[in-house]
Parts: structure tokens; sequence; C-alpha cells
DNA sequence: TATGAATGAGGTTTCATTCAT
DNA sequence: CATGAATGAAACCTCATTCAT
């Protein structure tokens, strides 16, 4: 899987030096993505920001789009979770628990990243590209689980695992990014939003469980 | 509910002709932001396409986001799907699969709005309020079904209905706007994918279905 | 002959004010070019000269270079010189004399822009297809005229004609350039220069001639 | 003759390593001005050829300009070209042509430095000023040369010789120019062109000759 | 002497919006 | 109501030059 389908121009060699005023500036460009949003960060308030002057950008990056590149490349395992598969134990509903629950932490803690990949996502293709590559070693991740299960005949063998997975995938991203990228998280108790989602999971593939709300 | 939350201009009393070009103003918007999204288009471009000059945007209009809010309000009905209760018959199963379909299909055929709809939302919060308040309407909806089936003994009694109408309602919105919004159709076979959500749908509910795939 | 090598931006057809205000732009860019040089004239000195603001600028244009071209070819009638075919009169000597003196005389008066387009040709490749295009105009006319005189016996029927036309074509325009566009007149008499031009053109070629200095 | 009027920076006495150092910028400047133009030219593509960093160039040099007065010194000789009176010999005609092939050759080999040189002059007055003195060395010489023959009674003694050969040395100048500079070079028989304009030469002086074209 | 990262002035360019006709 | 030229703020970007190491 390349993921390099973003460029990041060539990254010569760079002095120790160098390579402290590149960090300062993708942490700038962190703190100004996140705070204003991607198409109102100005260069200059990222070098700003980053103490630097505006001709300093240019000598590691060549376009907003390119250090917003390096700042995902550089955050990219900040969402790493685990999958279903690399939750250890025998009762199936509570490794897709475990699972749910770490993607719903990983997901709160990096909320505003996460919500910063999707305005950009659906500004430019190449970031869309992007972010479908990092949705799809997900979901992946999680076909593969569901097809052990299936071989273990503990779910539902009907289901497709590639396009059950997308759908489960899809909806567990799709109301964290609702609870917490959006803020609406008020609304929404962590458990119960564990709980319902970790519930319809497991009934979804028809697997065995006794799973219960945690308050 | 209050779908006004995104202004449109005091709409003066319009003569026949005024009307008419308002009308062809927002058709050109919706031809323009679909091939070019919206911020790549520019307020000239549409105009042109409307075949009108300059000047004449601001007559109806005061702002290119006006007349986005002007289109998602003109093309408002045609995303209108039943909704769970809206679909009659004794088989919920049966009633949820139409119901799933319907959107699929509304989906599909609007696919470069929702698109759209999407990107605007992820840039301007005002746009984020009124998807969420469409979106809440769905949602509603849907867990109003929920409750229904509860109350009938038909499905789990555990789930929280409304917290399990946005998994579910979630669930469907994303796997749609990923097959037809992204044209990544090619990966998606219609049915299967109304097979796989519908599935989903009733076994995440624990509701008895004999669903079966169709090709 | 295609003189349109160096391309103009399609020009709309223009309102009366547009016409005006174009004009005013492309006339003001003389006077800053003449004033300053190509490479020292900036956009705004252009528009501030016209009386209008940065950004009507490229409502006609697209760049320094395409308001140039538009310069070029709006003065290109300035320094059309009859060339020695359009001189009446039987002695050849003194059409030579005529032609040369008409020569000098549009070169004097349009010193600055020639001056202006040495400066350009020698930075822009495009335009510099364009002086060429334009020399070669005179150069041809020229060729036809000594092979007239050879024809008719009276020039040396040796030499090349478009070859010779080629050096004394040169000649002339390199002495004006020098004397006229560097500004170094104060070495020059006026018909010293073109005494001598003339003499050299005429025995250059073996024409017969009784030319005399006038003071 | 003071041909310091485009100054260079204080020559500090060089350690042996400077001296290479200073030597391999120039050496790279003419590669780069040669390849990419003045004006294109940045000191760091300079810089990069002539394997240094860029605060190295102004160990030697202040600015592109002076580098460029740098290249001009040190490739002065390379046009050197004899003149009418270092050619020896009885036959005048003979002498002229030798004289021209000579320039004409030298010019060739350098036309790329040449066809620099007019660039800059026509950008910047100081180079304009040290081309022009230039061609005052070769102009007086060939000035000398005619008085000369004028006084053996071998040329028309009517021509004022230093404008006669201002003429001449500028219609040869041109058309090399032309020829070499300008990669036009297509159109033109090396031999044709030195045939022609010696005969131009010499006939334009009224000198006797026998001259015929080489092949 | 050599290095190469940092600087920042000053130009270009866009396009939503205004307004005189 | 329609027109479309004019506006100008606001961003981008370059590269000669400086300077700490």
């Amino acid at each position: 899987m390349n993921e390099k389908t973003v460029e990041e121009g060539p990254r010569k060699p760079l002095t120790p030096r160098g390579e402290r005023t590149r960090g300062s500036l993708v942490a700038a460009a962190r703190v100004v993505f996140e705070r204003d949003g991607y198409l109102d960060a100005r260069l200059t308030d990222i070098t700003a920001e980053a103490g630097c002057s505006t001709g300093t950008f240019y000598t590691y990056f060549t376009s907003k789009e390119e250090i917003f590149a390096a700042l995902m490349e550089a955050t990219k395992n900040e969402m790493l979770h685990p999958g279903l598969d690399h939750v250890e134990g025998d009762d199936p509903a509570a490794v897709i628990e475990a699972s749910n629950r770490a993607y719903l932490e990983a997901y709160r803690r990096n909320a505003k990243l996460m919500r910063l990949m999707e305005e950009v996502a659906n500004i430019d293709p190449k970031f869309m590209v992007l972010r479908q590559q990092r949705a799809r070693t997900f979901v992946e991740r999680n076909a593969q689980s569901i097809a052990d299960l299936q071989q273990r005949g503990l779910a539902d063998p009907e289901l497709d695992p590639m396009m059950a997975s997308r759908a489960l995938s899809g909806m567990i991203s799709r109301l964290a990014f609702g609870a917490f990228a959006l803020g609406d998280e008020k609304e929404y108790s962590f458990e119960e939003l564990l709980y319902t989602l970790t519930s319809i999971w497991c009934n979804g593939l028809r697997i065995d469980h006794q799973l219960s709300r945690k308050d």
C-alpha cells in the first residue's frame, strides 16, 4: 500500500537546525489548521505561529497543500487503532467491544485532526484518496476479522465480509465524527455510544454476546 | 423545526421576469457547483452559465453562500426518502428493505448534490448545521420506527432507539456516500449493498427476517 | 506573414467605455515602459498612470508581456518606412537617399520605442521573433529593390540581393540604434550620418551616384 | 581607456584556495548565464553549479551584476579580433577579408557570450557602456585603417573615416549577431556571408578588389 | 573561508462586490 | 431590472542578501 499519493517535496537531508525549523512549522500548521480550518489558514499565520519569516516556509514546503500533507504524515500514527484482530481474547464480543472502545477513544483524542481531514478531503481529491486509503486499512482489518469469525462458525456466514465491514466500519466512524468532531458530544454518553455500536456490530453479524452498558 | 438557519436574502415579490432570472441563476449554480465544486465555482461562472451579467446576480443574492442556500432549498425535496414508517406493510424486514432501497436510489440519483453538500458542510458551519438538521429528520423518523418495533416486541428492547437510529442511519448514509458520491461505485453492487445494509439493520435490531440477495 | 506570434488575449467585443480604458492602459504602458524600461515597470505603475485600479489591468491583459505585445501592435505603424521601392524617381541614388532619410527620421521619432523593443527582444524570445519578423519585412523590400537594380544593370550583379540587403539593412538599423536609441546623438550629425550610409549603400552595390553632403 | 566603469569588488589578495573558488564561480556563472540567460539565472544556480554554498558567493562578489562583470572581464580576450591594421599584406581587399573572417570566426565561437552581452547591455546601462567601449575599440581601429587607405589613395577620400567605420563595423557585428547569436545560422553560408560583407566593405570604400566566393 | 538556513521587501494576481449607465 | 467595467483588499511567492555557526 503506497501512502505517498500525496507528494511531499524532495526532502533534502536536513541539518539539525533545519529539522527543528521544519518541525516547528508542522507543529504550527497543526495549531493553525485546527484553530482556523484549512481554508482560512494563511501561510503567514503558520510562519507567525512557528516564529519564523514567510520565506522560511518555502525552504521546506511549496504550498499549503504540501504542509498539510506533511502534517498528515506526521500524525498518521495518532489514529492508529488496533482493529479487531489485534485485541486478544476468546470472547468475540469482548474483543469487538475493546476494539471499538480503542477506536472511539483515539477518535476523541484526535477529533480536531479528524475534523480537519474531513474538511480537506472534501476539498482536494488528493486528500480524499489519502483518507480512503487510511479508511481502507481499517476496513480490511475488520473484514479479515469478520471472515475469521465466520470460519469459526461464530458469525453469520451469509454476509460478504468486506461489504459488512464497510458498513460497520462506516457506522462507527460516522458516529464518532458526529459525536467528537462536530462537538455534539453533549448529546452522547461515551458508554452509551460504545454499547450501542458494539451491540449492533455483534447483532448485525449474529455474534452471541452478553453485552451490557457501563456507566 | 426551523430550517431557516441559513438565511436567504429578503425575497422581494418578484415579477415574472425576475422569477425566471432567479430560477436560471439557481439552475446555473447547480450546474457549476456540481461541475467545479463549491470553492472553485466563481460567481461569474454562474452568471455566464445563466446567461446574464455579473451585476444581475446581486439583484437576487448577496453572496455565493446565499445562492448555495437557495440551491439547497430548491433541491431539498429531491432527497426526500420515505423513512421506515412511510412504507406500508406488515413484515418489518420488508419495510426496512424498501426504505433502504428508496434511500439508496435517491442518493444515487443525487450523488453529485450530496457530494457538494458534504463539501460545503465541511467548509461552512452554517451548512454543517443544515446538513445535520436534514440528517436529524431522517434519524428521528427511523428512531420512531425502531421504538414502534420495540413496543410491538419485534426489536431488541435493550437499545436506545435514538442512538441505534444514529448508528444505523449513519451507516447507510456513509456507505451511500462512498459508493455513489465518491464514484467508487465499481466496487459495489447495488443489490449486494442493499442486502448487506438491510441484513445488518435487521440483525442489529434483532428483527426476525428471511432476507435474500437479489441479482 | 503572420505577425500574431505574440498572442494577445481574446479580445472580447468591447463597449466604448472598455475600449477607452484599454486604450488608456496601452497609452500608460508606453509612458511607463519608455520612462522606466520594461523590467523596472510595475503593473501598478501602469494602472496608476492610466488612472485605474490594479484589478482593471486584468480585465484587458493577463501579464506585462501581453500589454507589451498590445503596445507593439498599437505602434507598429509608427516605424513604417517606405523602403527603397516606394520612393519614386529615376535616379537610384536619390531614391536610396530618400529612403534612408525616411528610415532615419522614423527611427529618430521612435527612438525610445525602438530602444524598448531592443530591450524586450533580448529578454523574451517571443519578442525577438517579432523583432525579426519586422526586420525581415524591411530586409525583403530592400532585397527586392536591389534585385531590380541588378536587372536594370545598375547594381553589381555578383551580390546575392538578400544577403546584401541583410548587410545594408543591418548597417543602417544598427547605426540608427546607436545614434538615436542610445542617445549618443551628440556624436552624430544627421546629415553626415545620412551621407555616409547612402554613399556606402550606393558604392557597396556599385551604383553610380553624385551624392554630396547637406549641412 | 578605462574599462573599469563596471566596478568589481575590491579584490583582496586571495589565498590559492580562494583563487580556485572564485574561478569556479566565474566558470559556473558562464555556464548558467549562457544556459538560462542573465535574468533567469539565480545566484543559487551559480553556486550549485560551482559546487559551493550560497554564502560563499558573497565572499567574492556582492551581486549578480558584479559576477557578470567579472565574467566579462575574464572573457574579454576571447573576442579579440585583429582589426584591419593587424593583418599584414599589400592587397587591401585581402587584408579586409582576412580581418572580417577573423571577426566572424571569433563571433561564431563566442556566440552565446555575445548573445548574453547583448541581453545584459539592453538591461543595465553599465553594461551598455561596456559594450560600447569594446565596440569603440573595434570601430577606432577600423577607422584608422580606413584613414590610412585614404591617405594612400586607395579608398574614397570623401567619407569621414570614423563615420564610415561605424557604419561598416556595425554592419558586420549586426550580421554576425543575426547569423550566430540568434541561431538563424541555417539561413547563412559562412563563406557567402564573408563574401558579401567584404564586397560591400571594399565597394563601399571604393577599394579596388578581385574578390570571389569560396565554397 | 565555507556553510546554508533565515530573512522580508515588494511584486503579482484573484474575484467577490459595487455602481454608473 | 439588467449591464459589465471598475474596484481593491488580501493573499501568495520569489530570491538576493544576511549572519550565526
